[in-house]
RNA sequence: AUCCCGAUGGUGUAAUUGGUAACACACCAGAUUCUGGUUCUGGCUUUGGGGGUUCAAGUCCUCCUCGGGAUGCCA
């Protein structure tokens, strides 16, 4: 049974790939038996933030992997052991971005607070034990004491405190007698280890602070590397798996497991959390730039978190499909943003319904055309499908155009409308440019061009080609609406890489939102739903914004734009 | 400085665990196209360095170099 749920190459990833490090370990686990046949993951956010697509990824690893082994199980644990930092705001908006993820952790829905008896009783049995006391070292001092790297610490004179008074001060502390700080519980391991986190570290701190769950009940709150071993024990974890900086606190892990009579041992195992270029994955900074109105909240469709992306229009199974695709390692690496919109576009350009908006028109009468008629062209959905289906599109003698889709002296390169040529307007007829209006500076406001009827459909009976087919609208029919270009947050690639003298502030990109107020749609857009993926016909992928978008007053974000060769081009 | 971890093309991840270094992205060139999108074809570039074991090393040993982490009563 334990065998034939081993994960080899060949079903797990079409024989592209073989199982990451993580997944070679519990196969390696399930042959031995080590715990059976059972797999059991979990994810342990801290409710302090929001979650960010980093966190997608831990999500998407720690559930993945549950979901790969036959039985595996996965639980959701908030890790809430710091009154002071952690709200049930939180609590909620992290359920709810799993939940969209597509997780779904059943009933296994677990606080760390949920287990701050058992936790005590634990710490009571390593100070029975001897191996856990109560040190009255102010904090300045425990620091002076510990050492540093290249020298070993020095005992704390409270080392020695018998059994008896630790029991009584530890029975104190918990029940509120002291004040925050006045004394603390410490494990007794070794102040000379090579391995600072070793050095007598804290088992709960004195903080008379209310817990969101717990209340006023504790006065003491366990720390995470006490705590969290236990947490895992208790819930019959198999392998916990978290990022590449708790690796020097594994030795911590495994003694406190070690030490107590705890019901198992989970496995720790650490990987390289991701790092996504020109963005920062630090809850701090995010919180910063919330606080501090850079951005529109935790869900600005700038920001990298989970609900950011949501509302940006960015579909779960994008993100799921990425967490994916960059794999696990121990490496620390720096992900190219462009990957993630590739895998984007990837998904999109098979899901998406076509639809022409111009971001940017600009008028066209187009003066052989009958004033007042109107017809109307179907249009495919999609051509990606099969059955994808068509819908109508008005034309008339107005229309409106992609400013930039028209030059005045365009190079030879250049397959778009100019003075005397002739384009496909898509969908509809052959449109040659005759005459244009200019205002006062020199800008043009206004194309006077012919059809050719004898094109209507978008051919030519006498089978002439055109270079260039570009978008439109009709203006009598197209809907306004506003329509807001995303870009990269930061400037810099590697925000790891940051001069000496910034800050992160000095990074944020000035084109990371881009708001065009004067848009013009076609109607069928009348019915768009946020969360609902379109195709801009050349222009990008947009998605109607949850939290701005009306029928009255329409809201469009680009979730990101389309490969562009032209821009390239012209770049050159 | 000490300890821990790591190092495979421009980027990320593989390599049947000692047996032809591959997949994707990016980039370049071309073809196709009623989206300068998509699709297709071709090209480019890789085992940080030295020494060793072996018929055979990306993989094992050793030294070096470089990068990351650790000196919270945060997680």
């Amino acid at each position: 049974m334990g065998k034939e749920n081993i994960i080899n190459a060949d079903e797990n990833d079409k024989g592209k790939k073989g199982p990451d490090f993580i997944r070679q370990i519990i196969n390696r686990d399930l042959e031995t038996g080590k715990n059976g046949t059972r797999v059991h993951t979990r994810f342990p956010p801290e409710p302090n933030g929001y979650l960010h697509i980093g966190h997608a990824k831990s999500i998407c690893l720690n559930f993945g992997i549950a979901e790969d082994y036959e039985g595996g199980l996965y639980n959701l644990r908030f890790d809430d052991t710091n009154p002071e930092k952690e709200e049930t705001e939180y609590v909620e908006a992290i359920k709810e971005d799993i939940k969209w993820l597509g997780f779904d952790w059943k009933d296994r829905l677990f606080f760390a607070s949920d287990y701050f008896d058992k936790f005590y009783e634990f710490a009571l049995e390593l100070v029975n034990s001897g191996k856990a006391y109560v040190d009255s070292l102010p904090a300045e001092e425990i620091r002076e004491y510990r050492g540093t790297p290249t020298k070993p610490g020095k005992n704390s004179p409270y080392r020695d405190r018998p059994i008896e008074e630790n029991l009584e001060m530890l029975e104190n502390m918990k029940n509120g007698k002291y004040k925050d700080g006045e004394h603390i519980l410490r494990a007794k391991i070794d102040m000379s280890h090579v391995n600072m986190n070793m050095r007598d570290p804290a088992i709960y701190r004195i903080k008379n602070a209310r817990h969101h769950r717990t209340g006023d009940k504790w006065h003491i709150y366990p720390m995470y590397d006490f705590a969290h071993g236990y947490e895992d024990a208790i819930e019959g974890i198999t392998h916990s798996i978290c990022t590449l900086e708790f690796e020097n606190h594994r030795p911590l892990y495994d003694w406190f497991l070690n030490n107590v009579s705890a019901p198992c041992h989970p496995q720790q195992i650490e990987f390289a959390r991701l790092n996504l270029s020109y963005t920062v994955m630090s809850k701090r900074l995010l919180l910063e730039l919330v606080t501090s109105n850079l951005v529109d909240g935790w869900d600005d469709p700038r920001m990298p978190t989970i609900s950011g992306f949501r509302r940006r229009g960015v579909t779960p199974t994008a993100i799921r499909k990425f967490a994916k695709e960059i794999g696990v390692s121990k490496v620390n690496s720096l992900i190219d943003m462009n990957f993630f919109y590739y895998i984007i576009r990837e998904e999109m350009n098979e899901t998406a319904d076509r639809v022409m908006a111009v971001l940017d028109p600009l008028r066209v009468v187009i003066t052989n055309y009958e004033e007042g008629k109107t017809e109307e062209f179907d249009a495919d959905n999609n051509p990606q499908i099969e059955d994808g289906g068509t819908r109508k599109i008005p034309f008339s003698r107005e229309i409106y155009i992609e400013r930039d889709d028209f030059m005045e002296d365009a190079p030879k390169k250049f397959f778009r409308l100019a003075p005397g040529r002739e384009v496909r307007l898509k969908h509809a007829y052959f449109l040659t440019c005759n005459d244009l209006i200019k205002d006062k500076e020199g800008n043009v406001t206004e194309l006077h061009c012919t059809i050719d009827p004898e094109t209507r459909g978008g051919n030519a009976p006498d089978g002439r080609k055109v270079k260039g087919t570009i978008h439109w609208v009709s203006a009598a029919h197209a809907i306004d609406a506003e329509v807001r270009l995303y870009d990269n947050l930061f400037t810099l690639e590697d925000m790891a890489d940051m001069e000496e003298g910034k800050e992160y502030k000095d990074y944020l990109n000035p084109e990371s939102e881009i708001i065009l107020k004067n848009c013009k749609v076609e109607p069928s857009l009348a019915h768009a739903v946020p969360g609902a993926p379109y195709q801009f016909l050349r222009k990008g992928y947009f998605s109607a914004d949850s939290k701005y978008h009306t029928r009255e007053k329409p809201v469009f974000n680009r979730v990101v734009a389309l490969k562009d060769s032209w821009a390239k081009l012209q770049k050159k």
